[in-house]
DNA sequence: TTTTGAGTTGTTCGA
DNA sequence: GTCGAACAACTCAAA
């Protein structure tokens, strides 16, 4: 009997264009298919915990209706995988890379000793259209510049997605599995996930029919509309993305079809999956991107990491319609539309001077599309101490943006239950969803804005005028 | 090595 | 109401 084969299975819960999988059906050997919850898994933030189960759940179920399974497994990541190697006399174990620092590190060290053993480790890319290291700029270095890094892969060859593995040998046994429902992922979700719950789009076949209709229509229209956050225009694809629910090469493959027939949109989209990967290069490249301020000498600045304007931020309850609906928006749904994050987080780091670490961890709580690269440097971006950043004057102004880009109020309307146009099951639902010691009812007065945008955009300007003399003073 | 041009997403003010 | 300038200066990428 041909040993079988581990296929360790992370972010990449698909069938389609997985590279570990397919490698693994090809070699004719059992192949088994294993999902260890580690201290990665256990250590995500609520929302992103919890969708992350309903991903396995529906994974496994794929996997069982080709004749095979998911064994499910907790603990650290090499013991786990000696285990299952004595258990199942397994003599290779493939895997799909990681680039987030600490996961790399953790796979370096499992591949050493697996190999030591005698075990074959293997892992294959898959989660990114280009590896970091081979994007260079010209001078051998990385790109700290979204636009140079753009012009320089927009033409590289990516090459089609791997077919759907059809059918995968079964071991003779299987080994014993965890059941998911001990695991409890959802526990810190509360009474969020019936809420969140039906906004959700979970496994493989969601993310198809979402690319299929995004695909069909919106694409068109994608460049002019996608700021627009009462208008559906946007794949919403990032919730599958994050769980490898789909690959970025399915939707890079997609993108560039629609460019040769002509959609207007097409190079945009385009360019939102490079900025993905824009993230995760700083990442590989510059780890502290995930934890500190990347331009150093921000650490100087006089951010603020508490205060009961964060609880309103978070509640929604600033008083700025443009700011609490999107708040919401996140709450309710999970998500939240990208012209409203740049919004939430110019207004919390800027308006309201509060570091962004505070911002970046309510949203790894919140966001079921969470991704660590790109939710560090986008609020990183936001708040001016990032690459490539937003310049210090510039303030979003959460009235002018509504003005510019929702007229009609009809994003306030939809998520924002005190506003007397709002009266939707969406906007109630809110209060079905927070924790009852926040204690707010859509009977509450909706509030005055807690702080003038003329104030808090002087504050601003002002703290980061000190910033630029402090870091020129300090500069020898 | 030096130089040059450019840089996701904005706001406000005054002509 | 529309439009251009000012808001600053710095870093990055490439020639």
């Amino acid at each position: 009997m041909v040993k079988p084969i581990l296929v360790w299975i992370r972010r990449d819960l698909r069938l389609t264009d997985h590279a570990p999988l397919a490698e693994a059906a090809s070699h004719g050997a059992p192949v088994i298919p294993v999902f260890i919850a580690d201290d990665h898994v256990i250590q995500l933030g609520a929302a992103p915990k919890w969708r992350f189960g309903l991903g396995i759940e529906a994974f496994r179920e794929s996997l069982r209706s080709i004749g095979s399974d998911l064994v499910l497994r907790s603990g650290n990541a090499l013991i786990q995988m000696e285990k299952l190697i004595r258990e199942t006399g397994a003599e290779k174990v493939f895997w799909q890379r990681a680039y987030i620092p600490e996961q790399v590190e953790r796979d370096k060290r499992i591949k050493a000793k697996l190999n030591a053993m005698g075990i074959k480790a293997r892992s294959f890319p898959g989660h990114l259209l280009f590896e970091p290291w081979i994007v260079e700029t010209k001078t051998g270095g990385f790109y700290k510049v979204f636009t140079p890094m753009w012009n320089t892969v927009r033409d590289r060859e990516v090459g089609p997605p791997l077919p759907t593995v059809q059918n995968l040998k079964a071991p003779k046994s299987w080994p014993v599995s965890d059941d998911l429902a001990d695991w409890q992922l959802g526990r810190a979700m509360n009474r969020g996930a019936v809420v969140v719950g039906r906004h959700v789009k979970v496994g493989e076949a969601a993310a198809g029919d979402r690319i299929d209709r995004f695909f069909d229509g919106p694409i068109s229209k994608y460049k002019q509309d996608r700021d627009f956050p009462s208008i559906e225009a946007t794949s919403r694809l990032s919730e599958n993305l994050t769980y490898g629910e789909i690959s970025p090469k399915q939707m890079w493959n997609a993108g560039k079809c629609a460019l040769q027939a002509g959609a207007a949109g097409a190079e945009t989209f385009l360019k939102e999956l490079v900025w993905r990967e824009f993230a995760y290069h700083l990442a590989w490249n510059t780890p502290h991107i995930l934890t500190r301020n990347w331009k150093l000498d921000w650490d100087r600045f006089p951010w603020k990491t508490d205060g009961s304007q964060i609880e309103r931020w978070q509640q929604g309850r600033t008083g700025e319609p443009f700011v609490d609906a999107a708040m919401r928006e996140l709450y309710i749904t999970g998500t939240m539309h990208n012209r409203a994050r740049m919004i939430v987080a110019s207004y919390l780091t800027k308006n309201l001077l509060t570091h962004w670490q505070v911002g970046q961890k309510w949203f790894e709580q919140c966001l079921v599309d969470w991704d660590p690269a790109s939710n560090a440097m986008g609020w990183q971006w936001a708040a001016g101490c990032g690459p490539d950043a937003a310049p210090y004057f510039r303030v979003f102004n959460p009235s002018t943006q509504l003005e510019k880009f929702d007229k009609t109020g009809a994003y306030p309307a939809k998520f924002l239950a005190e506003t007397s146009q709002a009266s939707g099951e969406t906007a109630a639902s809110f209060f079905d969803a927070v924790p009852r010691s926040w204690d707010l009812s859509p009977k509450d007065k909706y509030p005055e804005p807690m702080i003038s945008l003329a104030d808090g955009r002087a504050r601003a300007l002002a703290a980061y005028q000190g910033q630029k003399t402090s870091m020129a003073g300090n500069s020898c």
